[in-house]
DNA sequence: GTTTCGGTTCTTTTT
DNA sequence: GAACCGAAAC
């Protein structure tokens, strides 16, 4: 606890940035120079200064990230550190939402809406507002537009003209599908992911008193990724931070690869305008890469505009340089990708250490395939998390109910469950009971079953019989007990009818089980569960998924952020692929994948090589061809090695 | 009128 | 692998 020394641990560029005087404090960070490090020493450095760590608020973006840093900043300083207020932007405006959701029209047990929840509610405003015809857009069109127009605060009309730039699109629709859309949401006692962040700023907005409780709390606020931070974000921000005006944040706006969800670096570039008298640090001293990858990642980004000047220092020394390959396709480029995991492994590189990085989710198809053939292990972070599953949602569905009985989207897959019961039916029955269903009542499920279809009567009774022995005013406090016998009773015969794969689906099942035996209280469990990104494989004890491996990873760029291994091999640098086709009209997004490029060169340390295959096979058999990606062409000549391969295994 | 089934298309992503 | 669409089945 005592004598933290940050001289002997941290560099002086660090050491500087973590002494930092109060104030507004702006550090720049490039890639692999140790801002999560900085981010925690700077945290240890304050709760040792005496600061009440109860008024340190930490955001960040990833659940991943919050955890790393409080374990690392306890390990410094101690068990004090737990009181500092660490999380994501979501976890924290739910914290501050759930003391007052009840000022803004909300209960504050609340429903937290995903993605699928969040479409059905849209699809049942369309259908309801009957626009559901052929060239009205669709609720996954709506959704996205809608979520863009609120994160980057911006008019939804604005949003609609660039979305819709050459298409008619009923506008006036759109807006009318908005308003029942926010309308029901109220209704129904719920919160999108977005609601989260702008009810919050509406909280402070119409409750003064309530801000001021937080900006007095809070003595430091710091931030981490900074440059991927949205407007209502950034607001947020400086909200919480008007009072004292310790705000610190940190990040790299070469790295800002989210402007498609909202995120705008320029809120990056601009902190010091907004906040004058700022004190700017800079962190360049990169440990990771060898100087060669170091070369290539800055020779790349240079040629973009607007952004901080900065540039990686490599520590490190050696002179091999980045292999480049020319190949013929994708299986060529998967047989290759083979055959360098192989030299890595013989020449004493764990597989763990081997990562292939790649634009989007379909790109490792061939080599998917090649490496199942071959037998050798991988583990794949795919689009779907665990939480986001039909099976362990259908079981949340139920406790969802227990906890908002209003919980529209909960009652309707419940009952979507049953054979003959769709949509449709759902709905009606919902309406009929009153757009509401408590399922401690008797009557209520009585009425359910007298309104469902004859097939369908049984299998409500079996499912509902979960709660038979129940005492129903602690239903709350049982939630592993509700799933327990909800999927006893019910669920693993529908599985075993409805998916081929039932019993990994039934383990997942048992996970979730054991797993909400911690929690005593179905609303910690929910508001927990919402917020919760894919269950990361070392959360120790938790839900995770049967995949979780020793293999080599296969992982998108966007997915391989903040983390590094010895080897990365990044596929498909093709024109029209990687850069992505849709991307290539418009600068800015261009010189988002070259930041996106940049991301992925330096998570290597050791060894980088990038895949440049000249044709694909499409759909029709055809054969497409692609002109080596941009992003390579930049790279001047010399500071990477080609390599042909005459490929002789089969 | 609804539900279910089979074929087709596409597949940055976090909360 | 899942979301969507159109057609068949209930």
């Amino acid at each position: 606890m005592n004598g933290l020394d940050p001289e002997s641990s941290l560099n002086a560029e660090q050491v500087a940035a973590v002494r930092a005087p109060d104030g507004p404090v702006l550090v720049i960070a490039a890639a692999g120079t140790g801002k999560t490090r900085t981010l925690t020493w700077r945290v240890a450095w304050l709760v040792e200064r005496g600061i009440d760590p109860s008024g340190i608020l930490l955001l960040t973006f990833t659940n991943r990230a919050a955890r790393e840093m409080m374990d690392r900043a306890r390990t410094l300083v101690g068990d004090p550190v737990g009181g500092v207020w660490g999380g994501t932007f979501h976890h924290v405006a739910n914290r501050i939402l759930r003391r007052h959701a009840r000022a803004i029209g909300f209960d504050n047990d609340f429903t937290i809406l995903d993605e699928d929840d969040t479409l059905s509610l849209l699809r049942a405003c369309i259908s309801e507002l009957g626009l559901r015809e052929k060239h009205f857009p669709k609720a996954d069109v709506l959704r996205s537009l809608f979520s863009l127009a609120r994160n980057r605060a911006t008019p939804l009309s604005d949003e609609i003209h660039r979305r819709f730039r050459e298409t008619p699109v009923d506008a006036e629709g759109v807006f009318r599908v908005f308003t029942a859309f926010t309308d029901r949401k109220r209704q129904i006692n719920a919160m999108d992911f977005d609601d989260l962040l702008i009810q919050t700023l509406r909280l402070f907005d119409e409750h003064p008193a309530a801000l001021a409780s937080y900006q007095e709390r809070f003595l430091h606020v710091l931030v981490d990724e900074y440059q991927d931070t949205n407007p209502i974000q950034a607001r947020l921000v400086d909200a919480l931070a008007a009072r004292h005006r310790n705000l610190f944040v940190v990040g790299d706006d070469f790295q800002s690869i989210y402007s498609w969800r909202g995120a705008d670096f320029r809120n990056f570039l601009s902190f010091p305008d907004r906040y004058p008298g700022t004190a700017v640090f800079k962190l360049e001293t990169n440990y990771r890469s060898l100087p060669g990858i170091l070369q290539v990642a800055n020779a790349c980004i240079a040629g973009n505009p607007e952004q901080f000047q900065k540039i990686l220092r490599a520590i490190r020394q050696s002179t091999e340089r980045p292999i480049r390959a020319e190949l013929r396709d994708g299986d060529q480029q998967a047989k290759y990708v083979i055959e360098q995991i192989s030299r890595s492994i013989r020449d004493g590189i764990p597989k763990k250490e081997i990562a292939i990085l790649y634009r989007s989710h379909y790109h490792a198809m061939e080599l998917q395939l090649e490496l199942t053939r071959r037998g050798i292990p991988f583990s794949i972070t795919s689009g779907i998390r665990f939480f986001e599953q039909a099976h362990i949602k259908d079981a949340c569905a139920l406790l969802r109910l227990v906890q908002n009985p209003g919980d529209e989207p909960a009652f309707l897959r419940l009952l979507s469950l049953l054979p003959r019961v769709g949509e449709k039916t759902a709905l009606r029955i919902w309406a009929s009971l009153g757009r509401r269903f408590a399922v401690r009542l008797p009557e209520a499920r009585n009425a359910v079953d007298r309104a469902l279809p004859g097939p369908a009567k049984a299998d409500w009774k079996t499912m509902i019989s979960a709660f038979d022995e129940l005492e129903p005013n602690r239903l709350d406090q049982q939630p592993g007990e509700i799933v327990y016998r909800f999927v006893s009773a019910f669920y693993t015969a529908y599985a075993e009818e409805t998916f081929e794969n039932a019993e990994r689906r039934l383990e997942d099942l048992e996970e979730l089980i054991n797993f909400l035996g911690r929690f005593s209280s179905i609303s910690d469990f929910l508001s927990d569960m919402a917020l919760m990104s894919h269950v990361e494989e070392e959360s120790s004890g938790g839900v995770r998924k049967a995949d979780s491996g020793e293999g080599v990873l296969l992982s998108t760029i966007h997915q391989s952020k903040g983390l590094e291994w010895s080897v990365v091999i990044v596929l498909w640098l093709a024109e029209g692929l990687f850069p992505s086709q849709r991307t290539l009209e418009s600068q800015d997004e261009v010189a988002e994948e070259r930041r996106l490029f940049y991301v992925a060169t330096t998570r290597a340390r050791d060894r980088l090589i990038l895949c440049a295959p000249r044709c694909r096979r499409t759909r029709d058999q055809g054969m497409a061809f692609y002109a080596p990606s941009r992003f390579l062409q930049e790279i001047p000549t010399g500071l990477v090695q080609i390599d042909r391969p005459v490929l002789t295994m089969n």
